[in-house]
RNA sequence: GGCGAGUUGGCGGAGUGGUGACGCAGCGGAUUGCAAAUCCGUGUACACGAGUUCGAUUCUCGUACUCGCCUCCA
């Protein structure tokens, strides 16, 4: 039994499949018009988590998870300009350095990536639908949505309503808007701009648009999980529900709506605006690991604010260190214990089960660890190369500790002991002596060349 | 100004109407020639005020503070 925290209703509920299936989750993706910064991968992973728990529950088979990628937008214009670059080359290097930072993390691509210039169609289809029905104009080469004409809904996301936003808007004001809160569904074009041809001209759709159409052609009117970050909540959401409901006639669409809180940098929320971001790519090159990132990610409650620091990442990549070395002893492909299935279906308890693999990891349980790693999608089939333990033979030094240490045993003097040993853990070895013997194991920094001659 | 989320021990961070996770750090001990690693033990934490209750950190209301959205943003 999977429990959701539905924003629409504030409430946690019961998740019930429309059919289970073919159980469908609609995820907002990015702009691609720059490397994503880490804020960005915050929904990626959480929504990960939730496609393979989904997976997990209903089968593989019975999960349909779609994200897009919004390839037609203002930034990516002004960067085609500032750059000179083609806009294709922009976006398909963009989508294509995406994919693979957060395939880093340990994401799995959704079943559907749909570009928004693929559904320009549809996008036009719905757009004259809603004109139709009375729930859009044209006015100067745009089509609108009239908020007006849907006031008992707009809004009710997000907890606002019409009347109450116009108080305090700070929205653009165009002489062609009926209501300053009208949003704009199609946009002209200038020459240099890309654009199609329309019935309202040749131009470019607006930003919202997009996700309500390619929501409908690829999951259907009705689906069952809208998710994406909280900032997206209004006006992106909001628009999206009012454009579709209003061209379906009826409240259909998501029915669950999911947001996850904003990553933080020092307090305040990673944003491009305020330049306090970096990348996904800037953290792997800086060398830490994929896998590092997305523990800390799950760490904290995908609705909760999240602090990233150094510290954290620290402490999570001597954690998974460990954590691996156990789990490389069980098989992969396990079944997940169903103490971990039900914490993380309680409105997806990332950090509950992190919580039990420390337990496991206690109690030295390698086959329940690994498995509740996988289902976290924190190990696949091999444990990752900077976690794995250097295949090296140390004998050799072993042996010539032992003995300088059986010599002191009777001599008492540790001298050459000592230095043996400091230069051992100069080389990155964790030396281990007791009564059994010598163990020298191989630690994140072991460096083999600074063995040389200590023979 | 409007709307929303949050405030848990040194730090991070779950959870619960009644015997108060877990991790890191700290402290004490075992172990060790000394260490490391490991193991055992250890902390009278739930912003404040009022209410409901036999009993609230957990529910309700209010206050303070923090954060987010209302403009491109995940």
């Amino acid at each position: 039994m999977i429990k959701l925290h539905n924003t629409k209703t504030r409430r946690k509920e019961v998740f019930a499949p429309i059919d289970p299936d073919n159980v469908r989750m609609y995820v907002c993706g990015p702009t691609v018009y720059d490397r994503a910064h880490l804020g960005n991968a915050r929904p990626v992973v959480v929504f990960d988590v939730l496609n393979r728990l989904l997976r997990e529950t209903y089968g593989a088979d019975h999960v349909t998870y779609a994200r897009n990628f919004t390839d037609v937008d203002d930034k990516i214009n002004k960067r085609a300009a500032d750059s000179g670059r083609d806009i294709s080359v922009i976006t398909d290097e963009t989508i294509q350095w995406f994919l693979d930072d957060m395939g880093s993390l340990g994401a799995l691509e959704p079943d559907h990536m749909p570009r928004a210039t693929q559904y320009i169609d549809q996008m036009i289809a719905m757009i004259e639908k809603l004109i139709v029905k009375g729930h859009a104009y044209a006015a100067e080469g745009h089509a609108l949505f009239a908020v007006d004409s849907w006031k008992e809904g707009y809004g009710k996301l997000s907890g606002r309503s019409v009347d109450d936003m116009i108080a305090g808007a700070r929205v653009e004001v165009a002489p062609y808007k009926r209501n300053p809160m009208d949003f704009v569904l199609w946009k002209p074009s200038t020459d240099d701009q890309p654009g199609w041809d329309s019935p309202w001209g040749r131009g470019r759709p607006g930003w919202h648009i997009e996700c309500s159409a390619m929501a409908d052609e690829l999951l259907g009117k009705s689906f069952d999980i809208h998710g994406g970050g909280n900032d997206l909540m209004f006006p992106h959401h909001e628009n999206e529900i009012a454009q579709s409901c209003c061209a379906n006639g009826d409240d259909s669409f998501a029915k669950v709506w999911l947001h996850n809180e904003m990553l933080q940098v020092e307090g305040k929320k990673m944003s491009k605006s305020l330049g306090n971001f970096f990348t996904v790519r800037d953290l792997l090159e800086q060398g830490v690991p994929g896998e590092v990132i997305r523990f800390v990610f799950l760490s904290t409650h995908y609705r909760k604010p999240m602090d990233w620091t150094d510290k954290k990442a620290k402490e999570a990549q001597s954690i998974l260190r460990k954590w691996y070395a156990q789990a490389e002893q069980a098989l992969p492909g396990g079944t997940p214990d169903n103490y971990v299935l039900r914490t993380l279906a309680d409105d997806i308890n990332t950090h509950g089960v992190l919580a039990e693999c420390h337990q496991y990891s206690h109690a030295d349980d390698v086959v329940a660890l690994r498995s509740s790693l996988e289902l976290l999608g924190l190990m696949g089939d091999e444990v990752p190369s900077w976690a794995s333990v250097p295949d090296v033979d140390l004998t050799l030094y072993e042996g010539r500790l032992t003995e300088a240490r059986s010599i002191a045993m009777v001599t008492k003097d540790f001298s050459q002991v000592d230095s043996l040993k400091a230069a051992y853990i100069a080389a990155g070895l964790e030396v281990r002596m007791s009564k059994a013997g010598v163990e020298l194991v191989p630690g994140p920094d072991f460096d083999a060349a600074k063995l040389e001659g200590l023979l």
